[in-house]
RNA sequence: GGCCCGUUCGUCUAGCGGUUUAGGACGCCGCCCUCUCAAGGCGGAGAUCACCGGUUCGAAUCCGGUACGGGCUACCA
């Protein structure tokens, strides 16, 4: 006996009619911790939170799929789908499937389903079965499947669930007419075949005839009842379902039916998937029902926006993963602010490490409604996550390959030792959202004395002014004490630190004329560290140079 | 046309009938720190909870309707 638990408002409904995937117990993320603890169990059915209630039982594992086309590249909505997908199977100790839906031969290409194999490595999100690792429940592309939804579409034809349907496309589109015309609020398929007798139509079929096969959508079946996670119960009603093509003319099968069959196949007991499915499940429950097979939970997620408040498109800039790869976002950053976009553990958190997403993620607090995607919040915690590593880590992560993708260090044979490296990491790392913002704050540390060029109104303003002489030669007589060894940002500052009281002048006045004689900019790290990744000799040359310029 | 979904600061959200003068985060503004730029610390502005009714002693929270936005209604997925 399986049950369900589906609460209205404010009555308690305990079904015992509902066939799910085996259930023999009931979890909430929620349900047992202190809120609970007193209150009844017929309490906690009648709360309106249950409507997130994740079914589950140690006998029937979670197990998702995350089932992209191949016909273009991973954009945001659909990683952030595979990341809902993901965390929600390692937060349940489940199965994350990847499974390919290519029924569509024409816009599908192998180019793609590599762009996404590569989007969803990119991300960290490892699944257990599909392309490249196999699993028990192959193929894990639909291409391969296609003499099985044949057979599964000829069953229910034998059965009586499914039947051939001989109308034209003209056809159809004439009685979709006419049934405007004569403004009936149905104007779907008018089930014109759904009556043939079974052997006329067989004959008509091996007479080459051209078909189609349709579901029969059992007149009396009432409400169909969509148990989701994320939205509740959504009820339709069969009568607006009308008898919807499971297989083409041309002997392919369609995505209502192609999906089923395969999420069927594969066990899968959780289906998190864009909205723009949710009108389309109660067809898609029909075909589980006709096929026999135990229907899953559903949770559908909403879209992901523009800043227009519009849908997502090549107009909105970067859409597609690896666009923000190459922009220099962290993964692990993406991911978090990507799992943020319509859930959220508690309303305060805002960086939230992919563990902790692996430990967390519930159905139960994901919000309803569209997100607008927001750059700003993603730098932001690009940032968070640039500026929380490690200087070591942060030099050969992200310092090192930025330097060599930019042609300033050389693999194999870098400029400068580890230390180095590690100090300009400490220097930058709080200046920096992307990765790439190294490379700009970095250059002055890759050019040569004599081409460092100038920000002119640094020059104006800095160098340009009375007493920027002065403070430049006392500078290089201070600075001129220290020894290539002895050459640390500490000793640095405690030579130039007395500079300003001595000249009587205000420190700006005279660090300002050093900074943007070293590095050709009014700003950067603190003077010490400034000068101290320059270089002694580099230092003291440039600074000789820009006395030409001072006042 | 029919059916379905959604609507809390500019943005992401918390909220699950009384603890709410609606909390947090991003962004914005100000102050502090300070040799510049960041980072960091502190503070501020910002939401009549889409609207209208109803239920209730009490509603952002429950119900109904309206408006606006979106989806499905395809031999697309």
């Amino acid at each position: 006996m399986l049950i369900s638990l589906w609460p209205q408002a404010h009555h308690c409904s305990i079904v015992a009619e509902y066939p799910l995937p085996n259930p023999s117990i009931v979890r909430t993320s929620h349900g047992f911790g202190p809120k609970a603890r007193g209150s009844s169990i017929l309490d906690r059915f009648t709360s309106t939170r249950l409507r997130g209630i994740i079914l589950s039982s140690s006998n029937t594992p979670v197990r998702v799929r995350f089932a992209p086309s191949p016909t273009g590249k991973l954009h945001i909505g659909g990683a952030r789908t595979a990341i809902y997908n993901w965390a929600f199977a390692r937060a349940n100790g489940g199965t994350f499937i990847l499974r390919i839906d290519d029924t569509d031969p024409t816009r599908s290409t192998d180019e793609n389903t590599q762009i996404i194999l590569r989007a969803m490595r990119w991300l960290g999100l490892d699944w257990d079965e599909g392309p490249e690792v196999g699993g028990d429940f192959g193929p894990y592309w639909q291409t391969e499947c296609l003499p099985l939804y044949r057979e599964a579409a000829e069953k229910l034809v034998a059965e009586g669930k499914a039947y051939y349907c001989f109308c034209t496309p003209e056809k159809l589109e004439a009685d979709r007419q006419a049934a405007k015309e004569r403004k009936d609020p149905f104007q779907g398929y008018q089930r014109t075949c759904r009556d043939i007798d079974p052997a006329e139509a067989q004959a008509r079929v091996d007479a080459g005839e051209p078909y189609t096969i349709r579901i029969k959508v059992p007149l009396d079946r009432g409400d169909v009842v969509v148990h989701d996670a994320v939205h509740g119960d959504v009820t339709f009603n069969a009568k607006e379902l009308d008898d919807f093509i499971i297989f083409r003319s041309d002997g392919t099968p369609t995505y209502n039916f192609a999906t089923v069959v395969d999420d069927a196949r594969m066990g899968i007991t959780h289906i998190i998937r864009g909205d723009d499915h949710l009108s389309n499940t109660p067809r898609q429950i029909m075909v589980y029902e006709a096929l026999g097979a135990p229907t899953p939970t559903f949770a559908h997620i909403s879209m992901i926006l523009g800043e227009d408040g519009k849908k997502l498109s090549k107009r909105h800039g970067a859409t597609s993963v690896e666009e923000y790869r190459d922009a220099g976002y962290l993964s692990d950053a993406f991911v978090n602010y990507l799992s943020l976009l319509g859930w959220s553990p508690d309303g305060e958190s805002t960086v939230i490490p992919r563990e902790r997403l692996a430990r967390e993620f519930s159905l139960d607090h994901v919000s309803k409604n569209p997100a607008i995607m927001d750059p700003k919040k993603l730098d932001f915690i690009n940032a968070e996550y640039l500026h929380a590593m490690a200087d070591e880590d942060f030099a050969k992560q992200i310092l090192l390959p930025e330097l060599v993708k930019a042609g300033c260090e050389v693999e194999g044979s870098l400029s400068h030792d580890e230390g180095w490296f590690n100090l300009l990491s400490a220097a930058l790392k709080p200046r920096c959202t992307l990765a790439r913002d190294v490379v700009n704050q970095a250059s002055y540390l890759y050019v040569s004395d004599e081409e460092l060029s100038f920000d002119e109104k640094a020059v104006k303003k800095w160098l340009a002014k009375a007493g920027a002489g002065s403070a430049l030669d006392a500078a290089a007589a201070a600075l001129s004490t220290l020894t290539a060894d002895s050459w640390t940002p500490e000793a640095i500052e405690a030579v130039l630190d007395p500079l300003p009281e001595q000249l009587g002048m205000g420190k700006g006045k005279v660090f300002q004329p050093i900074r943007v004689a070293v590095t050709g900019s009014a700003a950067s790290p603190g003077i010490g560290e400034t000068l101290a990744l320059a270089g002694r000799d580099h230092v003291l040359a440039r600074i000789e140079r820009a006395k030409e310029l001072a006042g």
